[in-house]
DNA sequence: TTCAAGCAAAATGTTGACATTTTTACACCT
DNA sequence: AGGTGTAAAAATGTCAACATTTTGCTTGAA
């Protein structure tokens, strides 16, 4: 295993380049990944003479991770990496339905023109992208993006915190390492301009539905791919 | 300020006792009751000095009391004790809806009988309460505790963390700290029995509505009374 | 052979000292 | 008087050593 402790290089200027947080950011990108294994043991020590650290920092970037919900933490017994069962993956997809569609209803009263034209503009180049390459998925940092900017527009920290924060890691970790959980870019991108016309209308219910029905329909689609192997 | 270090006398062989699992307890609930104020700041040496412990645990409790949302945490700068604005609080309360309705459609359709039964007895108890003290409030813990096991009754142990593990004690303290935030017992019982009969009917939607007005309904009463002052 | 007790090894929890950054106060200049 | 810059003080970040707990192996007895 060999988890670079640089500083990311797409990190401009964020936050204070402590040790610590930059041992986050890379243990989370390794989590993600699957670099690091599902339900993997994540050892204070052997990891630090690893990445030749020291254990304090290595320690906070943990607890970091715990609140990122993508380590369990015993004391006195460790750390490991969370185990994206089927049941955790429905469970996660039950919270993102109800959060996520609160979120659209609460965009569509709450997000400036200025924001909606982002939106747009993601659209856009989702749907040339989908023309030129005739790609049958849509990219995973496009799609990200416009859901990422959908849930800010919801000016709502709490349930932006609870989703991008918490959610959106375990749910990037799990498309990430499962080929099948990809969208669609056809049925994406209507999904996805549905729920751009409904913000424009400043339509929070019709807003709410589709978003709802957009992970409704992902959550069966999944459940349906991982019956018992 | 005065916050012991004893065990929490009511903690019954809970979790490893371990010195930064105590300060988060304790800690916990000093933010919660306000004996640490609102918005003031968490010197990590002046704590571990009139706490009398060291700097390492403390540090740990810290990192778990920002899990909780109970704390901000920036890098050099330090941690200060969430401020419950009024906008924060709606949110809060917005998350809560969309997360504790969910819960309950789940509870129709997951929770066992015997877990019904509890509800039945929590809420028999509220009406006794009631008649015999002509208490026109709900006591906190009891009603807390019929909140919770609906929550947990939905056995998603995702929505439980984010309600109970986080937004909860946001919930917790605010109502702590302004009296005006409470239950009248005669409405509260009202609701705590449709959702009771919603469950036991396994109508999730009936029982998600019946939750998402309740919740609401709190909502507006909160921003109603805190009217910009 | 199997199970239990005990001992050794390794891991997590804790501590106090040291390093670096931020804050504060004070003097100095405009 | 007001603002700026510097230096001291305090706070957070980091480290390495020590303490305690857990793990795993070995040994011995049934």
């Amino acid at each position: 295993m060999s988890i670079a402790i640089t500083p990311s290089e797409h990190s401009l200027a964020k936050q204070a380049s402590t040790i610590s947080s930059e041992l986050t950011a890379n243990l989370r990108d390794a989590i993600i990944t699957g670099e690091i294994a599902q339900g993997s043991k994540l050892s204070e020590t052997k990891l630090a003479k690893e990445l030749d650290v020291s254990r304090g920092p290595l320690r906070e970037a943990l607890r970091n991770l715990e609140g990122m919900k993508l380590i369990h933490h015993i004391p006195q017994l460790g750390a490991r990496v969370v185990s994206l069962s089927r049941e955790v993956i429905i469970q996660i997809y039950e919270a993102r339905e109800a959060l996520e569609s609160k979120a659209a209803a609460l965009a569509a009263k709450n997000m400036t023109s200025p924001e909606i034209d982002e939106l747009h503009r993601i659209i856009d180049a989702q749907g040339k992208h989908m023309r030129d390459s005739s790609g049958a998925f849509l990219p995973a940092e496009s799609d990200y993006d416009f859901h990422e900017r959908l849930i800010r527009g919801s000016k709502n920290k709490i349930i932006e915190r609870a989703l991008i924060y918490e959610l959106y890691n375990l749910i990037k970790m799990f498309r990430y390492q499962n080929d099948f959980a990809h969208h669609s870019s056809t049925n994406a991108l209507i999904e996805h301009r549905q729920v751009v016309y409904a913000i424009e209308q400043r339509d929070p219910e019709l807003a709410e539905t589709v978003v709802r029905r957009h992970i409704v329909h992902a959550r069966k689609n999944i459940n349906r791919q991982m019956q018992t192997d």
